[in-house]
DNA sequence: ACCTGAACACCGTTCAAGT
DNA sequence: ACCTGAACACCGTTCAAGT
């Protein structure tokens, strides 16, 4: 919604800020990076962060959104994939990123903002995989029983390195055992 | 294995040490809890602390293995109780230790002796889970991925605060699914 | 062997001052 | 509105010095 040069270049700024960031987050984790480390890879002065962010929290989230933005869109062309392939892909694309997993659940616990994104964010892939379970007849409560532990299973999954075949048999017998007991 | 009046000491002071530390990582978290408040609490100087603990990653496994250990000897009172009666205690026990599962999962990224430590945490209780399973009749491989998804699913529960009877529900699907479905 | 005071390099954040 | 230099209070950890 860049309204004039001003708003422009303000949005350009915070891109390169986002961008540094989201690389060092990833790269090395959250704590393992000072506001110091992104300041310097975005070209600004450690406390002019704090123009754009009301804190390293807030600066969290911002990059998580940038994150899940780029994955929701890509998540469309899979759309009408199989759930279990849906799954798999899900769990390469978030590879990458395991260590925020364990980050946010950290700062949950500290940060409001933080809390409030993850909740947000476990209800948005709640709905979605209750609706497509609901597509193959699953009554609502074991949809959303089932949802909730795929939920887990995920985050399990990302947060301690499972070796791809065993991976694999997981989801397949997690979606099959879930349909199959609905 | 105290031989003697020094060694004693030594453990009394060690023993004071971790009861501050364990109290605080549990209350206010460990991210949260710096050396000088467990230094205070258990009324030695900051620096005192690594005499005892090569760093704060080892000052925790020590206090995580404090904890496992007593929760190991409650365990033995549950021994004969079914397998969902004993996941409904163990996550009753772990409650309080929520913040500490986080905290693990930060940190097996950066320190090597909590790594290990939970390398060997999850080895203990998968085994613990594969014995019960086979004793139903359940195949190792069975066995061994649904000791791994319950994992999965207690650390869920734990990190995410779900309603009792939510919780209930989980637990008993996943044990009732996973023998059917074995 | 055990403990400490002082110091080190670093951290996230604030504030007054600049444009 | 946007950015900065300087400072603040704190952090985990180290080291030389004590007993």
């Amino acid at each position: 919604m860049a309204k004039n040069k001003r708003d422009i270049e303000r949005q350009v700024k915070q891109e390169e800020i986002e961008a540094a960031a989201t690389r060092l987050f990833v790269e090395r984790g959250y704590d393992a990076t000072s506001m110091a480390q992104v300041a310097e890879q975005a070209g600004v002065a450690p406390n002019t962060l704090y123009w754009y962010y009301k804190n390293k929290d807030e600066m969290l989230v911002a990059t998580l959104n940038r994150l899940v933005g780029k994955g929701l869109s890509e998540y469309a062309q899979m759309a009408d994939q199989p759930l279990d392939t849906q799954l798999l892909w899900l769990l390469g694309q978030f590879e990458q990123f395991s260590a925020l997993v364990t980050t946010v659940h950290a700062r949950v616990e500290h940060a409001a903002t933080v809390r409030e994104w993850h909740a947000n964010f476990h209800m948005m892939l709640d709905q979605l995989m209750i609706a497509r379970l609901q597509a193959q007849g699953v009554t609502a409560e074991q949809a959303g029983l089932l949802a909730t532990v795929t939920g887990f299973v995920v985050e399990g999954l990302l947060s301690h390195a499972t070796p791809q075949p065993q991976r694999e048999a997981i989801v397949q017998w997690l979606l099959r055992a879930g349909v199959q007991t609905a």
